[in-house]
RNA sequence: GCGGGCGUGGCGGAAUGGUAGACGCAUCGGACUUAAAAUCCGUGGGCCGCAAGGCCGUGUGGGUUCAAGUCCCACCGCCCGCACCA
């Protein structure tokens, strides 16, 4: 590699190449529109972003969270392509191999409830939305390799996500049972508990209800450990995400017991409980059901009053209000167990409130003095309280707190049955286990609150679950050869409910396996399926199978994946599951399991948003176009507006501001320039009309420096003398641009070039050496604004395209001064400075702080009480 | 309640324990212009001072250090995730 700064520009002396020059220098004014449009084509001509697979370059895999087509791209989109095209520049520059790609996330509600609202079809409806918003991202000049594009709602896509069931349902890791499920009664589906947020369904927000239905699963449970290991290795993750991850899957150690009834109910003899804290045990003062135990249900059926009770509980609902305010509430059974320990211990048995059937047993023994729900529950209930430990120093007896120490704090044990005295709660609760299970009453268990993920869906507009229900052969996979099972295109959407169980003929098909009559299966899949696999099928995505191993061997894994926080959990557990599930069934290598060696989690875009009030004090929103941004007041009617501070642009809040038009005015570059400024990419950025503007001025402002530059540079000739200064500043806006992008802190490669700009403006250094720092600031900000750098390039006499160019490199000599300006500190405050040669000596540094004036004056004749020189950095005189 | 993050000018934000406020925006002043826009140059934390310079200053209070925005302790505030999880 070269340093690119260092390339004298080229002589050009015949008349041809001053005609070209000149040619080159006639615009007037940086007119984007034109610069962009001319450089998209080029790029294209020159297929400068189709992804080959090639051995002799490293290979970088670069992937944005491809987009839902939800019609309109939006600022957030913009931000997030960006910095993948950023990155996907940059390697490309450093000499990689680069894939990035593009697709649509197609299959999902939307479609749907806009063929209800408006009669058309969902694919119509996909597709149109597909190419608008395709034409609104190609004006973004993005490095992608467009030949790879599909949408997930192609039959040639879900043709291989069904294939890929088959070899999943083969393999075990697809099932059907029979479940309680979500049931959201607005979208008429069913909901991954994933999907369900405080008791709402994620998408219609309407109250879910629980149902008993036959439903298909992925076992990704069976891989809750594995899932949760892997977790450390991911190092290029954020740590937030891993932990939410790690939250997410949820695992506990602890000791599942029964407690041996003295009267049965029903075919019950014993309740069985789960608990974390087995330790505790000798401080047990009832056992708890849930009001959906069985027990519980077996009891309801003679208890009017214990049912009464269930089903006012089960009314009071799952959302967050009602679960903060609820009071811990009780009903005695009256049936009583036996402590394991002591069968003359007999125990009460409750049915409590706050008892969860989903997790462990659905039963609990509770011990009040180390749990503060069950010590709510005992004081209200007049149950006993007794303490099992004590604080390791000055502990005393539990009143009205419950004492719960971290499993990691010593405390002293005064009631256990396994001779301890001071030791952990983990020591506690391994002895306990171990003599549970040495006494054959309990047994150490792991469980995980991940459950298998319910992946039907009552919906068209979805991958069709490829299956065939036969009366005598059962539930069938359908050949392979048959695939893909195409989603019928007569349907309607008058009526609510899923369409193609009202298709007269579509499920009607042989059964695959026997030939007779028999039925399709009429769910579809949850859409986060469609996107579980799609960065696999990227690297090949005409294969007719599922994945092409070569293809996929080269370009596996993604090198940087980039995208919103918001998919912390579901996408990107639902991947990793997937590659896993790929990989056993030999559709990606063992290496891909961890698909995404790195994580990128971006910041929003927000926006102010603008209020007036009706007549009724409600709020009525303004966009902000409407809006004179300086005086806050509606353009058209003079009236002020309420300014609410920037939050996340949404429709709703009418706070948003559409690309398009920010495109149309201004380019993308400065589209692109102004989301990459100012605030880290992990952070929110805040969209303001100002600094839109001042990235399109300061864009204007590099392209007239190069204007100006054309035509004097070409006049010129090569320089007989060299500016060391301006080969400094070029050397260090090279480091620390690079080291920018490297670091993800592309803000501060965008400061660094706004700062190498001023260097350069106010540079007296010879035409061709203003040029050359020109050209290579163009390519340090080719990956940001490559259309602008490609201009700029051109007009200064780069060779081919700025982003063919080799990345500049820093010539390490020029990025250490000669002379260093030390500050000179007196009591840790600076005083002064002076400016010495950078490999002066520490004796002479010394002598020379001592002798400077701020330092006489608070020395007063004294001697320093110490004196601390850093070389290259500071002077600290303690006086 | 548990887990994670953050708090720096009027604003967005810089700052391997080593000159706090890089860079951008807003402001103000100047140049160019008949004028305006555009552009260019300068100013740009607060207070005192003509200046040189001084004092204060990174949510609050303590501590470690020659030196703290940065490290430690306690507190306050905001944001995000999870949560009657046994």
């Amino acid at each position: 590699m070269r340093a690119q700064a260092a390339t004298p520009l080229p002589v050009r002396s015949d008349a041809v190449q001053g005609l070209l020059t000149r040619k080159r220098c006639l615009m007037s004014r940086y007119a984007p529109r034109e610069v962009e449009s001319k450089w998209q084509s080029a790029w294209a001509e020159a297929g400068t972003f189709t992804a080959a697979e090639d051995t002799s370059k490293p290979k970088y895999y670069v992937l944005e969270m491809f987009p839902y087509p939800s019609g309109r791209i939006h600022m957030g989109h913009v931000r997030n392509y960006t910095m993948g095209d950023v990155i996907a520049r940059y390697k490309l520059s450093t000499g990689h191999n680069v894939l990035h790609p593009m697709g649509w996330d197609a299959f999902g509600m939307p479609a749907e409830n806009a063929a209800m609202a408006s009669g058309g079809h969902p694919a119509e409806w996909t597709y149109d939305n597909i190419a608008v918003m395709r034409d609104q991202m190609k004006p973004l000049g993005l490095s992608i390799d467009w030949s790879r594009e599909f949408a997930t709602c192609d039959p040639e896509y879900y043709a291989q996500q069904q294939a890929l069931f088959i070899d999943m349902l083969e393999a075990g890791l697809v099932y059907r049972k029979n479940a309680v499920v979500n049931w959201d009664p607005v979208d008429m589906t069913v909901l991954a508990n994933e999907q369900v947020i405080d008791g709402k369904g994620w998408r219609s927000g309407a109250e879910v209800e629980r149902r008993e239905l036959t439903q298909w699963f992925f076992a990704i449970s069976e891989m809750a450990e594995e899932l949760l290991d892997a977790l450390d290795g991911l190092k290029d993750w954020p740590e937030k995400v891993r932990t939410m991850q790690a939250n997410w899957i949820g695992k506990s150690r602890g000791l599942q017991m029964g407690f041996e009834m003295t009267a049965p109910v029903g075919d019950h003899s014993m309740v069985e409980v789960y608990t974390t804290r087995p330790d505790t045990l000798m401080g047990a003062s009832f056992v708890g059901l849930s009001p959906d135990h069985p027990i519980t249900r077996e009891l309801e059926k003679t208890n009017p009053d214990l049912a009464a009770f269930c089903a006012e509980v089960r009314r009071g609902g799952t959302t967050e209000e009602a679960l903060e305010t609820a009071e811990k509430r009780g009903f005695d059974t009256g049936l009583t167990v036996r402590h394991p320990l002591d069968p003359s211990w007999e125990l009460p048995v409750w049915v409590a409130n706050f008892i969860l059937m989903d997790y462990g047993t659905g039963a609990i023994f509770a011990c009040p003095a180390h749990d503060q729900r069950d010590l709510d529950f005992a004081r209200k209930y007049n149950l006993p309280v007794i303490d099992t430990f004590v604080a390791a120093e000055g502990g005393s007896p539990v009143e009205t707190e419950a004492f719960v120490p971290a499993k990691t704090e010593k405390v002293k044990y005064i009631n256990h049955f396994a001779d301890l005295d001071l030791a952990t709660g983990d020591e506690g609760i391994a002895a306990t286990i171990d003599f549970a299970e040495k006494a054959g009453w309990g047994t150490g268990v792991t469980k995980y609150r991940l459950r298998d993920w319910g992946v039907s869906r009552q919906r068209y507009w979805g991958c069709p679950i490829p299956v065939v229900h036969c009366d005598t052969c059962g539930v069938v996979p359908e050949k392979k050869e048959n695939l893909p099972v195409e989603l019928p295109k007569d349907v309607s959407f008058d009526k609510p409910g899923n369409p193609l169980d009202r298709h007269p003929s579509w499920r009607q098909v042989p059964c695959p396996k026997c030939g007779t009559a028999a039925t399709r299966e009429t769910d579809t899949m949850d859409t986060f399926v469609d996107s579980s696999w799609y960065y696999a099928r990227f690297t090949a995505p005409r294969a007719t199978t599922p994945t092409d191993l070569s293809a996929a061997d080269y370009w596996m894994n993604v090198d940087q994946y980039i995208g919103g926080i918001e998919h912390a959990i579901l996408h990107l557990l639902y991947s990793r599951f997937f590659a896993r599930a790929m990989q056993r069934t030999g559709h990606l290598q063992e290496k891909a399991i961890e698909p995404f060696n790195a994580l990128f989690t971006q910041g929003m875009v927000t926006h102010e948003i603008y209020q007036t009030r009706d007549a009724n004090g409600r709020p009525v929103y303004h966009l902000p176009e409407d809006v004179d941004a300086e005086t806050r007041i509606l353009k058209a009617s003079g009236e002020p507006v309420e300014v609410i501070p920037s939050a996340k642009m949404s429709k709703s809040k009418k706070n948003v501001v559409d690309p398009v038009s920010i495109i149309e005015s201004f380019g993308a570059d400065t589209a692109r320039w102004f989301v990459m400024s100012d605030s880290p990419p992990e952070r929110d950025v805040e969209w303001t009309a100002a600094g839109a503007e001042a990235a399109f001025k300061h864009l204007g402002r590099v392209w007239r420096m190069a204007q100006d530059l054309c035509q004097s540079a070409a006049e010129t000739g090569p320089a007989a003398s060299s500016d060391a200064a301006l080969a400094r500043a070029t050397a260090r806006a090279i480091d620390e641009v690079t080291k920018g992008i490297e670091g993800f802190a592309f803000n501060k490669s965008v400061a660094k070039l706004y700062e190498f700009t001023n260097t350069v403006a106010k540079s007296q250094a010879p035409a061709p050496e203003r040029a050359a720092a020109l050209r290579t600031m163009a390519q340090l900000m080719s990956p940001m604004t490559p259309h602008l750098a490609e201009e700029v390039w051109s007009m200064l006499g780069g060779e081919g395209l700025v982003a063919d160019a080799r990345w500049p490199v820093a010539d390490p000599a020029l990025l250490v001064d000669d002379t260093v300006t030390l500050p000179i500190q007196v009591n840790g405050k600076r005083r002064s400075e002076i400016s010495v040669p950078k490999d002066m000596p520490k004796e002479e540094v010394e002598k020379l702080a001592l002798a400077d004036e701020a330092v006489q004056r608070a020395l007063a004749g004294g001697a320093p009480k110490k004196l601390i020189v850093v070389p290259g950095r500071i002077v600290n005189v303690v006086v």
